[in-house]
DNA sequence: GATGAATGAGGGTTCATTCAT
DNA sequence: CATGAATGAACCCTCATTCAT
């Protein structure tokens, strides 16, 4: 049972780092130290390890928000509890997010109707935050999906372009940049959306 | 030279839709119908074929700011002609941000130092933007490449997700799913960066 | 375990008949009746393959004259069992001294460390024999390097070429031709060495 | 004309240094600064460039001997000549030896008849040497073959591996070998091949 | 003479996967 | 649970060669 979450916690890095086809199974068996048929005999396949990673990273999402949302009833405050479980998530754990990314990048070709229903459950808990607030007059009519995919947007690009950030002034000595972050993201992003969202555009 | 332009555009598109391992440079000539030895004349490797591409994309783009932002003296209207670019560019052809979505994810690993080299000089405009801003009082001091990554970020999943949203929709009956869009996305964007720029965080 | 050795033999044979370079991957494979992939779990690759072979064969002569030589003391003796011991070995099995005229003839360019380690311990204990005849007054100081190679270019050189000066008798009616043969070549050779170890030049 | 002269010269080189299957045409044509498809102008392919290199040399050889040994009579001379223009030929330009020794190795497999015949010729001379010594009783009957590849052989392994005896001493600070050379090659082969002719084994 | 573009065949190598033990 | 051996398909790339200009 350690081999199997040795295998699961390399494949995850290894997936977030690289992508699904530049990580291949003889890799992800050298890192956890387990044999290569291991795998297939805990995993089935690369999709199936690569579904249950996600799954996994989902669900964890998923749980942490649910756990959060449940006794709250502002529609504002729900909202700032959606996007501050998904920066802590990001910035605990960033693998998750990078391979959101490529998913996104290519319209979600390894993602299961499992993964995606998971998804869907958290998609709907942002929808009933809205409703209710759409409800109650404080917010207007927008599409759910459209806010969380410029929630997890903005994260992801902020969280994972950092390593590149670095690098562009390591390399370049392009010191004189101005290295002013921008202050507690999570904040201001609440903040950025709940002005969409009241706004009647 | 009439084969040379058609495996760059069948590269560029499938290299955007699958990723750059994912794609086969058999798939690329087979789509280009150009033999496969050809690419190797013409562009002498896969890593260079991709690198050539995101050149000419990322020129595109730094050619496009450069000739409109010239003749601008006010840092909101800069700003809106940067936010502009990379809507317009996104929503015209959207390949280049799915490949950009990747290399994020993977801090950059297939870019190359002419590439990071452009992209520092379009970087270079918008800081130039800022500091106009910052000295004229408008604008407070922030580092070019956040704003400049929540932009790009923000603008690359919401239009790369579009075809990830409809799936949703479609796979999940998810019908009673609002689907008002975001109305004028760059207009928004650029009130909502303007915002975070003026604000002293 | 089986097809290891055999994938060996088959490479070994195909190297020597016709170099590095014009035996395929492939070829190997199927002659040694193995899928082409074992070859590179078994001997990561084909340079990894030749070097083994390589290295089996230096060894197999190293230990060869090393058995014999090491309950002699006589120096005259020991040069005899020196060139004996190759003679017999490119009688036996000639495939090595093809590869080793490939290898003399590129700087040994795909010679190992190891390989050469291998190379300097015969090297060593031919440089022993000619010592202790120099210390005996017998022989003169010579480099053991150049006395090795003219054994070795020799016997190389008179077994390898059979097939070649037997091609020129048959396809040019050469029938006039003498084909009277050396006799012992290791006898003569030998004289011909200690001639030329007694000789100061 | 230059062009085909500088394409015979690389070509040569590089047959020499890596072998007639690790030298592309490419390399080639790159080396000498001329356009592929002008190789295959002046050399129909590359059987027949390398074909063409061989017996440019061996015809060189042929004509220095030639023109030398005809105005001899001793036939003692006469082998000393023969010696002489192999080993004058290997000290100013080794190519063409390091070619030979992997004829050899191969068999012959690249060896054209045209460039066989002229082998042949040469070694006629050799056979003419050798008869007029039986037949002043000066020699025994010895086949001019054997006695040709005992001389080629031991000036081009001597010759050869000259680039690897200096890498044993640099890489392996053999440094303590003792590094006395052979002396005069050519006297030295001359006698013992004298001795061999005279000896009736 | 000389060139750039183009090609089919084959090169070495890695892949995900299976199976007997 | 765990392993070493084995496989067929596919991958990136290079080859010798040709042809129109």
């Amino acid at each position: 049972m350690e081999k199997r979450v040795a295998i699961l916690r390399c494949a995850k890095r290894l997936f977030a780092k690289k992508g699904y086809d530049a990580t291949s199974m003889d890799e992800i068996s050298k890192c956890a130290d387990a044999n290569k048929a291991l795998i297939y005999y805990h995993f089935k396949n690369k999709e199936n390890l690569y579904s249950k990673i996600l799954l996994d990273s989902i669900c964890s999402i998923h749980d942490s928000i649910r756990s959060q949302i449940d006794e709250i009833d502002d529609p504002e405050n729900g909202l700032k509890i959606y996007i501050d479980a998904f920066y802590a998530q990001a910035v605990k754990d960033e693998t998750f997010f990078r391979i959101l990314m490529r998913e996104i990048a290519s319209d979600g070709s390894h993602l299961t109707g499992e993964v995606l229903g998971v998804f869907l459950k958290v998609l709907g808990m942002l929808e009933g935050i809205i409703k209710k607030g759409v409800d109650r007059g404080i917010f207007c009519e927008k599409d759910a999906k459209i806010v969380h995919f410029l929630i997890v947007g903005t994260i992801s690009f902020y969280q994972c372009s950092k390593a590149l950030r670095k690098k562009l002034v390591d390399d370049f000595q392009n010191k004189e940049t101005l290295l002013k972050d921008m202050g507690n993201v999570s904040e201001q992003l609440y903040e950025i959306i709940v002005r969409g969202l009241k706004s009647d555009v």
